[in-house]
RNA sequence: GCGGGGAUAGCCGAGCGGUAAGGCGACGGCCUGCUAAGCCGUUUCCCUAUGGGAUCGGGGGUUCGAUUCCCCCUCCCCGCGCCA
């Protein structure tokens, strides 16, 4: 949520952002207009309760001086009804003011480079070193810009997902059969390079000094809606039936709710998290999207980076996770690009977002493997989340980050490290763990 | 799931129909060679703000007035039951 204050005080702030993000501005006239309707009427209403207050406090008088107070009592019984049909007009303006100002899009950041969708991402970074098929190395040098270091495949590289049906190391179909399309079954070996990723992921996490977090699977309402804007969100959840509880999307929303309504100390920041949690994601409209293979599942487990720190430090804690991210892709030998996502693209929370793409041979494509924003305090301002400082007390910022998400980080180890006659080379840093070099 | 006991400010904790004691912590100030002690103030949210309103887990009710009485819900503690 914005700081109503900037819609009070300083909404060009936020007709600007809207025009940056090519939206409308009318929802943001529409606050306005809600918000001073709403404080007119709460303005009168506390007026009569004051007047209320004061002759209730004078019957208090009369009564322990033993007098008669009856026409006084019918007098504030009065001012109580007037009061009634106030606070009905203001709960209801209130709750449709409240309604549209959560749906305001978060200011973007200055810097984000403006563009009205996806095609104005700007890819900003380039490592590692990239195994294309000859025919498609045109593909490759244009999305990396020609910065890119590359060899040329011997062999075509084999699609994950014929690599993994022919060696038994997944099966769709019996997924599909059970639970529907975007499922699977993980077998053998796989499922230990699974989870020697996982530990290798929080490994490295507690190393770098976050504390490890394995949050509640589901939320309630309130709390998916404090992380995120659940209107917005509802098509992606899975609801459970009967319950006021919905499967999270992503470790981030129990996370950011962890500290709900808490004032914190300042010195207690920055706090910083790596969850680890499935994620559960009905994917709707993304028909005909990947549709093959584990790149784009129903439910997938994901570690996750998230930070709570002071207002002035969210900028280079941004740049802190990104690093974090780098480092583990580069230890796992992923080539990848970074882009920086264009305004048009970020989504309503996000002030600045940065992802990193991970280059898949068999697609001949850079795609998401990791997703960084900077939150600012519109997440904070939602759920709350305050830290006691100089200046009184002040909403803290909220960062996240994906680390690793199994599902596609697995997809591009099988592509990148698969040899031609389909076995797949396990990563350096997961050797030990698995006790394998290759699968 | 059943029975009993609870929930009060950042934390602890009194009040149990007349409008939120006290303590601790934190922050600011005074005092002081320094530190400590001591003293004063601040310490939730909202409003066109030397003022006013709201707030005692949440929601409803009774009353001129509810932290206090009644109803519903949530969570925590103790016992019993069930259980991977």
């Amino acid at each position: 949520m914005i700081d109503v204050n900037i819609l009070r005080k300083n909404p060009e702030i936020l007709f600007d952002s809207q025009k940056r993000r090519f939206q409308s501005d009318e929802i943001i006239k529409e606050a306005i207009r809600l918000d001073s309707e709403w404080r007119e009427l709460l303005r009168k209403s506390n007026n009569l309760k004051a007047d209320k207050n004061k002759l209730v406090r004078e019957i208090g008088e009369i009564i322990r001086a033993g007098g008669n107070s009856d026409s006084i009592k019918s007098k504030a019984s009065e001012i109580d009804r007037n009061i009634g049909d106030y606070e009905t007009k203001l709960r209801e303006i209130e709750s449709e003011r409240d309604l549209i100002l959560k749906k305001i899009p978060n200011i973007v950041d200055p810097e984000a480079p403006v563009a009205k969708d996806d095609s104005g991402n700007l890819p900003i970074y380039f490592e590692g070193r990239a195994k294309v098929f000859e025919s498609d190395v045109e593909g490759f040098v244009a999305q990396s810009m020609g910065k890119m270091e590359y060899e040329i495949s011997r062999f075509k590289p084999q699609s994950h997902v014929d690599l993994l049906v022919k060696r038994n190391l997944a099966n769709l179909e019996s997924a599909a059969m059970v639970s529907g399309s975007r499922f699977y079954y993980l077998l053998g070996s796989l499922v230990l390079l699974e989870t020697s990723l996982e530990h290798f992921a929080l490994e490295f996490m507690q190393k770098k000094g976050f504390t490890l977090v394995e949050p509640p699977f589901m939320l309630n309402k309130q709390a998916t809606d404090g992380a995120t804007d659940f209107t917005a969100f509802e098509d992606t959840l899975y609801k459970i039936e009967g319950e006021d509880l919905y499967l999270i999307a992503t470790s981030e929303h129990p996370i950011a709710a962890f500290h709900y309504d808490t004032i914190l100390e300042e010195n207690q920041l920055p706090l910083l998290y790596a969850g680890i949690s499935p994620c559960f994601r009905k994917e709707a409209g993304a028909h005909g999207k990947d549709t093959k293979g584990i790149f784009r599942v129903h439910q997938f487990n994901k570690i996750e980076q998230f930070a709570f720190v002071k207002p002035e430090d969210s900028k280079s804690y941004h740049q802190k996770l990104l690093e974090n991210a780098k480092e583990f892709y580069r230890a796992l030998g992923i080539p990848f690009r970074i882009v920086d996502i264009a305004t048009g693209d970020l989504g309503n929370v996000a002030s600045r977002k940065f992802d990193i793409e991970a280059w898949y041979p068999a697609q001949a494509q850079f795609r998401e493997v990791v997703s960084a924003s900077n939150v600012m305090d519109y997440q904070a301002r939602r759920l709350k989340v305050r830290y006691r400082g100089k200046d009184g007390n002040a909403y803290v910022h909220t960062l996240n980050s994906t680390l690793a998400a199994m599902t596609r980080t697995l997809v591009a180890i099988i592509e990148n490290n698969q040899l031609e006659d389909g076995s797949i080379v396990v990563p350096k840093v997961l050797r030990e763990l698995m006790g394998k070099e290759v699968i």
